[in-house]
DNA sequence: AACTAATTATAAG
DNA sequence: TTTTATAAATAGT
């Protein structure tokens, strides 16, 4: 008789598979169709390869059947289902949600007001005023804000300026005392006086360039101080 | 040999059934066990009982590799597994619309106003004026149409005010009349003029009331005709 | 893959 | 359920 373990010798255990595998496939075949009955058998042989026989070539039906009656795999589909069910309903509470949202939405946009009775009308009215405050006090302090910063780099501007003229006034006084003094040369290559300048300019330049833009249009000027 | 065929007589069958099952079991685990391969049985009696064999006992195991292996299963399972994300991912984006809508509700009403710059600013007040301007245009057809209803009701009222004064006039000619006849008896019995009248005049009075209520404050009484 | 002997499964009682 | 005669499966060749 054999014995129940493992066949130590490659090629034995290999033709010993075969056989029995395609014994195991054809009896369960036969009481399957003998009695009446549901089967299917899954094989892996070592190796890895798949053999299967299932009643009607059918394995995914018996497949489920079995995971139905399996208790574990029972409680797990349901419990599976249920989340599947709650995540559902969350759905469907956020998509409710949205709709009261646009709604609403639609309303404070001046939209759909028929659906609203006086008494609504009336209180959407006043939010929007009280809205309308609320933003047009924002609006105010922003362009204060906007305005007081503009005057400072005004301020800050003309004193630069007063400052250059008045550099510039003492340089060319004492350049005209040096060419009454020396004759038409000399002071250009010395004097690093007129690169300063130079540089100074352009930095005046775009300044004044930005408080001009920012005088016409507030709004566009208090615009660029953000990202976005 | 035997016919393969299903076993008429009820209870060879399930005498067979018995015998086969078990032998197919056993044959199960033999091949398991001598050539190293991993089986799966499954089997459904006739009356849908469940008996099964699997290597080690790891049933789960084993129908998880199948259904690695198995194409069909595999597909059907990614396709599953890929419906779930985009069920998750329509979640995501419907979460996300709402924040949307919501940041944009509360500037509406007016609120987190920080987080808009001048210019976002000034479409919300051109907006709020805009939704205001429907929103008021809407509340005086509402109130032209209260108005009008009110002043059809008022027109009837007086009509009816007319003709009941009129005919109250009559009767009390007319009992003045039979009172210099007849002397001061008979006439409150027989005439059922007294009765109609206070029916009408009760009438009235719930008319006249709804009437001035509304001239007073416009919308209350307008909001009296819808529901809810 | 085919055969045979030995083993095992099982139909019938 | 157990027995047994027979059929079937299979280990060894």
């Amino acid at each position: 008789k054999v014995q129940l373990k493992r066949i130590e010798n490659k090629i034995n255990r290999q033709v010993t598979f075969s056989k029995r595998r395609n014994g195991l496939l054809k009896k369960a075949h036969e009481i399957s169709v003998l009695c009446d009955a549901e089967v299917a058998v899954i094989v892996f042989s070592p190796k890895g390869k798949l053999y299967e026989y299932a009643t009607d070539s059918r394995m995914d039906k018996i497949l489920e059947r079995y995971e139905r009656y399996s208790y574990a795999e029972k409680a797990l589909i349901s419990a599976e289902s249920e989340s599947e069910g709650n995540w559902c309903h969350e759905y469907r509470k956020l998509k409710a949600k949205i709709e009261t949202i646009q709604k609403c939405h639609k309303h404070l946009m001046g939209e759909d007001l028929e659906s609203l009775n006086p008494k609504e009308l009336q209180q959407l009215e006043q939010q929007l005023e009280s809205s309308l405050k609320h933003i047009r006090s924002r609006k105010s302090h922003l362009m204060a804000e906007s305005i007081s910063e503009l005057q400072k780099k005004e301020r800050s501007l003309q004193e630069e300026n007063k400052a250059l003229q008045k550099e510039l006034a003492e340089r060319q006084k004492a350049a005209a005392s040096r060419q009454q003094q020396q004759g038409a040369v000399g002071p250009a290559d010395t004097d690093p006086g007129p690169d300063k300048l130079i540089i100074v300019l352009l930095h005046d330049e775009a300044g004044s360039a930005g408080s001009a833009a920012s005088t016409k249009h507030m709004l566009p000027a208090a615009d660029n101080r953000r990202e976005r």
